[in-house]
Order: C-alpha cells, then structure tokens, then sequence
DNA sequence: CCTACCGATCGGTAGG
DNA sequence: CCTACCGATCGGTAGG
C-alpha cells in the first residue's frame, strides 16, 4: 500500500464514523502518525479526498451497468444482472461506498452537479431496463421513475448491515436482492396475458 | 408561527440543502434578518435544533407503529398499515423527515446512541409483523432482519423524490408502496402450500 | 434583540 | 516529513 492509499483508507474510515465535516486533516494526521501539514505532500486537498472516492464507484457502477446493458437481451437477465453488479461494485469496499452513498452532498459545488448527472444516467439505464420488461409484458406496468428510485434505495441498504467478513458472500446477497426486487417488478404467473 | 418555529424552518431548509454542517447560527441569523446572537434568545444551540428534529419524527412513528401493531390482526393488514402510517409521517413534513434520516448521524454521542436505540425498537416492530407473516405462511420465509432494513429502505427513499405539491397524494404513494412491497413478501397465489 | 467579543479549530501554505 | 504560522470561521457568552 502506498502512502496515498493508507491515507485514503483512513480517511475513508473517518468519513464513515463521523462524516465528511469530522474528517480534519489534524485528526487524519494523527490517524497516520505524522503532522497535518505532511499530508498535502500525497495529497491535494481534504476535497480531493471525497472527491477521487465518489468518482471511482460512480466509474465502476457505470462500467458495469453499460456492459450489462450490452450483453443481456431480457429484461428480468439484464435486471438480474445489473443487481449482481450493483451489489458486488457496493461490497466490495464498503467504506468507500458508505462515502460514495452519503457523502457526496458534501462535493463542491461543480462536482456535485457533474455527480449528480452521472447519478440520473446511471438510474436511467435501470429504467430503461424496467421499460423494456415493461413493454415485453414481463414486469408490472409501474412509474419507472419511482419504481429505479426505491429499487436502487433497495440495494444500496446493504451498506447499513452487510458484513463482508460474515458468512454471506457477495453473489448471495445478489441472489437474495433480485429475487425480493423481482417478486416486486416481475409478473408472477397467473397475471401475465 | 412564533418566532422559534420561524427559526426552526428555515433551519430544516439549510439543513437539507447543506447538511448539518452546513448550517451556521450566522447563517441562519441571515435569514432570520437578526444578529446570530439573538438567535440564542430562541434556541439553546445548534445541537438543539438537530436534536428536536430527530426526536420528533422518531415519536410520531414509534406511536403509529405502536398503534398498527395493536390495532390490526392479520399480518398483511398489520403490514399494510405500518406502511401507510411511515409514509405519512414522512410526507407531512419533508424537510423535517429528511434531516431525520440523514443528519440523525451528527446527534452529539449520548443523543446517537439513544436514537439508535430506539431506531431499532422501531425496526423490531416491523420484524414482527413480518415474522407473523411468515408464521402464518402467508409471508415467503425469508430474513426478517435484512428484509426490514430494505424494506424501510425502499420506504424512506420518497424524500428523495416525493413532491407533497404535486398530483399525487400521500396515500397513493403508500398505496403504491404497499403494492410494490407486499408483492415482494406476500406469497403469490400458485406458492401457497 | 444588538454590540462586542472569546477561545477553539479549521484547511492550507512557506520554507526548509 | 516537520516547524511555524496565517486568515477565516465557528458556536457561544457577557452585558445591556
């Protein structure tokens, strides 16, 4: 691990006890055993810190989802899978997602807009898939809008509870989201035409 | 509105805009059209204006649940009602509701712990009805612990995107919620035993 | 409700 | 990587 990265993997777990405005350069200093005038050698600003974190999930969330999007031609496989994605990009560093999730109203000004646009292509690329089961006559014929919006609220949960070192592995969280998500999105038998 | 509900407002306003940190007695004193030590007349810290909040809107919820659970028999009634209720807790007052479930983290020590506490006696009680569901095998047999938290999840995302001034009205959301969740967890038709 | 002010802490820089 | 330090801003108080 690098300098830079030890950094970051304190400040990460800072953000995630006491948010952005509890990370100091003087507390993060100390966390590393050196003054805080000594971290601006690794890094540029307490901004940049935040920032660089939500710009790699943001980058690997849509990585995925672009690639889903591209292979799979169902609606309920690519939903499957784009699950599967989301939940394995979250688990895999869940303190950087935790900041990812919460933190990033704490960006400037112009990074949050640039954020936030990203953030409503990324839920439309779920909503096109939720369009697409909708016009296959697959899913239930819902506000695509909302139904993205909770779907996502849904899966970013595990956060707040999964243990990466419990017994529960990534994929199966996966399989455990879709199939309460699709219960709720998917058609069940005898209401399909 | 006396003067401390004026100030407790636009309190929430910059709260949610910007975050407990982002609100400053000058900067609330500025949109009061007073001195930021004048505020003190109204308000005995800024704390005090995050914790008031907090607890508020945790009580309104604990006493619908309450209420729900002792009220209604059969679990997907109780399910259904305790839906409804959160939901309308959370619509009448969004501002409010917002910072509940997102500044609830910047409580000083002793408040967190307290609202943590009771955060999952609030839980609980929504692990009860569904576990009542699954006893009486009309639920599908799953986690109620992860089910409660995404189900809460999914629930509390409608003050990321509900507009209390547009068309639709607050029972309609928790209609479609209900309808949303309760396919995930009611057992469809064809899998009763 | 205001004037005047305090002690503390913040992000960050200069210079070595 | 450190010493020394700056300007800004914070929550809050005294006294009227």
């Amino acid at each position: 691990m690098t300098r830079r990265e030890e950094i970051r993997h304190k400040a990460l777990k800072i953000m995630r006890n006491k948010g952005f405005s509890g990370l100091t350069m003087r507390g993060l200093a100390i966390e590393m055993g050196m003054e805080a005038a000594s971290l601006y050698n690794h890094v540029h600003s307490k901004d940049e810190l935040l920032q660089s974190v939500c710009l790699e999930i943001a980058a690997k969330l849509e990585h995925a989802i672009l690639e889903v999007n591209d292979i799979y031609f169902s609606a309920s496989e690519k939903l499957a899978m784009a699950v599967r994605a989301h939940v394995l990009v979250l688990t895999h560093d869940m303190d950087a997602s935790f900041v990812f999730l919460h933190e990033w109203r704490n960006l400037p000004q112009e990074s949050k807009q640039a954020f936030l646009e990203r953030r409503k292509q990324y839920e439309y690329e779920f909503r096109k898939i939720v369009q697409l089961g909708i016009d296959e006559g697959d899913f239930e014929d819902i506000d695509t809008k909302y139904a993205v919006i909770t779907l996502l609220s849904a899966m970013n949960a595990i956060v707040e509870w999964y243990n990466p070192n419990g017994q529960l592995q990534p994929n199966e969280v996966a399989d455990r989201l879709y199939n309460f998500i699709g219960k709720a999105l998917v058609k069940s038998l005898e209401s399909r035409v």
